[in-house]
DNA sequence: ACAGGATCCTGGGGGC
DNA sequence: TGCCCCCAGGATCCTG
């Protein structure tokens, strides 16, 4: 369910209530999430101290003093919250980590399991791993870098936006909204994408995430902060789930199609490029 | 290389 | 009210 603007509001949220804290205790559910949970993991957690909260395309990583990495990827579903310890759990619970405050602690929720939670010795174990190469952040992209990338492939954009070798932390939602920012028709291949339009995409991936982070995100059904909010750019959204409803540019209705294997929400009157 | 499908899950909504 | 089918913000594996 998370796209970037989701796992940037968690990452911001979790620094004010985390960082400095020391990790005292653990406790896991017995359903598997997408990565099984492995009782080696807690003894190199449990004693820690959170340094610094960084996330990289849609994978936050908590970084842990003296040593070590805790990666964690809220899948569809997840919800990664410091809570007060009397605050009951609710269901689908599947990691509660103890803070040395005594009071708060860090819990993990996520309804459908597609998440993961997974400790590593460092950060080169965790890019190392099975995880694919991930592309660069969809705000460090240069213009040469994004226009070479869309000329050496006959994918459609929308592919290529989903695909997070190309760049980092787009999501279905994100996708869609960049591609009517840039009026560009998501069916349109990257080898045929002239380079001013190429730039076009390019800026309009940054505005569309910079303004949805503004708005802590969007929350259809279970997004929550770190702090428990909700987010708030679902009503901003241009196209994404508004199908049949007018167009906020021309009016007419806004279509949804399959593609890249993903509901693809689009103005064809707008998107004409 | 790439498209498409299936898989891992649960829950909600629509149709009947 | 219930049942069945389809759908959902992701990553990954497999086939053709």
């Amino acid at each position: 369910m998370p796209e970037l603007p989701e796992v940037e509001t968690v990452v911001r949220d979790l620094r004010l209530s985390l960082v400095g804290r020391r990790l005292t205790g653990i406790r896991t559910s017995s359903r598997p999430l997408r990565v099984k949970w492995s009782p080696d993991w807690e003894p190199c957690l449990v004693g820690r101290q959170v340094s610094t909260i960084r996330r990289r395309g849609k994978w936050i990583l908590i970084d842990l003093a003296p040593t070590g990495l805790f990666v964690i990827h809220l899948g569809m579903t997840g919800q990664l919250t410091v809570v007060s310890r009397a605050k009951p759990a609710e269901n689908h619970v599947h990691l509660e980590v103890d803070l040395d405050d005594g009071v708060d602690l860090l819990r993990y929720r996520d309804i459908r399991r597609f998440g993961s939670a997974v400790y590593y010795a460092d950060e080169s174990a965790w890019s190392d791993g099975r995880v694919e190469d991930l592309g660069p952040e969809p705000f460090d992209l240069t213009p040469r870098y994004f226009r070479e990338m869309l000329a050496a492939t006959s994918r459609c954009l929308k592919a290529i936006l989903l695909d997070q070798r190309a760049v980092a932390g787009v999501g279905n939602i994100y996708a869609d909204e960049s591609l009517f920012a840039a009026r560009l028709d998501p069916r349109g291949r990257g080898c045929d994408l002239k380079p001013r339009r190429a730039e076009r995409l390019r800026t309009a991936i940054a505005a569309v995430l910079k303004r949805a982070i503004e708005s802590r995100g969007a929350t259809i059904k279970d997004f929550v902060g770190g702090s428990g909010l909700k987010g708030g750019y679902q009503n901003e959204f241009t196209v994404y789930g508004r199908t049949g409803q007018p167009c906020r540019s021309c009016g007419r209705p806004i279509e949804c199609m399959r593609l890249a294997g993903r509901s693809t929400h689009w103005c064809p009157n707008c998107q004409d490029e």
